[in-house]
DNA sequence: CTCCATCGTCTACATGCGTAATCGACTACG
DNA sequence: CGTAGTCGATTACGCATGTAGACGATGGAG
């Protein structure tokens, strides 16, 4: 994939962990209305469906997610690629903690038995297409 | 007054982004005074020795920090290692992002050319430590 | 013994976050 | 048409955080 005329995945300030929850809905299935949204996160969460409304608000403020009129009510859809938040977020770990090096983190993974049997054969599938 | 020896490997409130620059400068050397702490996060943070002040009191609050007099003026020690503070954000990051799966991180990390050959050795080098 | 430089603590205050009630606009039903 | 329900927007409020000044204790210099 190469670089497009326009992206509009930049992320304009920080998602919190209530918004989190919020864009992983959003993400799985968009777009979504406010109830819709609510209906997804709500029970797990314990929040009300006013809780959603302004956790929405303040992701189309951060430009996080954008809207569409359906009527008297909106539609909700995510303005940045999941895969550019989770990017985004590992490298700040990554920095913060490991000095820009990702190989430590792996370590430090590995360190605490948190990488299963699946894990390290998945990660040495990814190896090889790396180093071909 | 007389408290009981409480775990030290135990991470009891969050350690927020201010906080994190003091511990990293206990981590690098400690026990520290106040002074000394400044000396080493004021200049690139911008920070008044008050700040600092305030922020080892919170840790200490927190339990992250644990204190040593010294005259009539405090040493401070980091009391949670920095190994088990890394490995709780790994975790949290891991969880809240992949699922709790250390693969997916990986594999996000080498697709966004986060990986340099280096780091791609040294994983290896790991690989086969674990699988020995 | 006095005074001053420091020390930690207390207090402060703006902003951000989590959570939610309320309000004014609008739609759909009768 | 009027009324009830629903929608987004506005407002609220307590706690966390980032940042720092003010204050009282105190140890060391003279």
């Amino acid at each position: 994939m190469s670089e497009s005329p326009e992206r509009p995945d930049r992320i304009s300030a920080e998602i919190t962990g209530a918004e989190h929850a919020v864009m992983e809905a959003l993400w799985q299935r968009s777009p979504l209305t406010a109830q819709e949204v609510c209906e997804e996160v709500c029970g797990p969460r314990g929040w009300s469906l006013a809780t959603v409304k302004t956790l929405l608000s303040r992701l189309v403020a951060k430009q996080a997610v954008e809207t569409e009129p359906d009527g008297k009510r909106f539609l909700y859809s995510p303005r940045i690629e999941r895969t550019a938040y989770v990017g985004a977020e590992s490298r700040r770990l990554v920095d913060r903690l490991f000095g820009g090096r990702a190989a430590p983190l792996f370590a430090h993974l590995a360190q605490s038995e948190q990488l299963t049997q699946d894990d390290i054969a998945e990660i040495e599938a990814l190896l090889k297409e790396l180093k071909s």
